[in-house]
DNA sequence: GTCCCGTAGC
DNA sequence: GCTACTGGAC
């Protein structure tokens, strides 16, 4: 089954890639967006933070948004959902970013791992967050696994590993070691996931058709 | 009414 | 393992 997967995940990253081209992620016009935005979008439509990120347009600074009252983030952010809880959760992640001076250049310095468990010890940032950080804003290769990744992959009959860990480092492996290769495929995947694999898939004009254990009758 | 690029707390 | 967190789009 591993086997079937090293061989496989090249595969059908080329079909998405042939089937929806480049998707230019993350979007965002600076990496501290990436950051906010990665804490913004959990468990919530993309669209609804995009809302919240021309809110908090006046205040896209790091700096800026650590002295503002939680209560005001608050209202800013509120179009992204469980406001309260992500206000608290920007304004912790903030308060980790001042142990660099609020400076992208000192996160840039540091190793990845380091980060990557640094990341994981604020509280509201867990290891999809992180790791979306670690590759969206801080250009590091890590492969980002998220709900649409399982289910798309789960579809097609792979026997998933249930730990998120070790789902990450099957892709890992299967794939070229390159930030390029990791950004674009997470994107496509979630395109995929948005377009045909979604909770009820649109499964007639499915680019992974030939090869999913959906395709059966539907 | 359901779902959304999750996470923490119990 | 289960549930709360929250609003907005469809």
């Amino acid at each position: 089954m591993t086997n079937r997967m090293l061989t496989e995940i090249p595969v059908v990253y080329n079909q998405l890639y042939q089937t929806y081209g480049c998707q230019h992620w993350w979007p965002a016009e600076t990496a501290f967006e990436v950051m906010v935005g990665a804490i913004l979008v959990q468990n919530t439509a993309w669209k609804n933070v995009e809302k919240a990120m021309l809110q908090l347009e006046p205040y896209l600074d790091p700096v800026q948004m650590f002295h503002l009252p939680i209560e005001k983030l608050e209202q800013l952010i509120r179009s992204s959902g469980f406001f309260r809880i992500k206000a608290r959760r920007l304004h912790a992640f903030l308060t980790w970013f001042k142990n660099y001076d609020f400076k992208m250049e000192q996160l840039h310095c540091q190793d990845t791992y380091l980060l990557r468990n640094q990341l994981l010890a604020i509280n509201g940032i867990g290891p999809e967050t992180a790791d979306s950080i670690l590759l969206y804003a801080l250009h590091r290769p890590v492969f980002v696994i998220d709900a649409y990744t399982r289910r798309i992959f789960k579809r097609l009959g792979f026997d998933l590993p249930k730990k998120y860990q070790d789902l990450r480092y099957l892709f890992e492996a299967a794939l070229v070691k390159d930030v390029q290769l990791y950004n674009e495929y997470h994107a496509l995947i979630v395109q995929h996931a948005k377009v045909h694999c979604k909770v009820k898939p649109i499964c007639p004009t499915c680019p992974l058709l030939d090869r999913c254990e959906q395709n059966v009758g539907s």
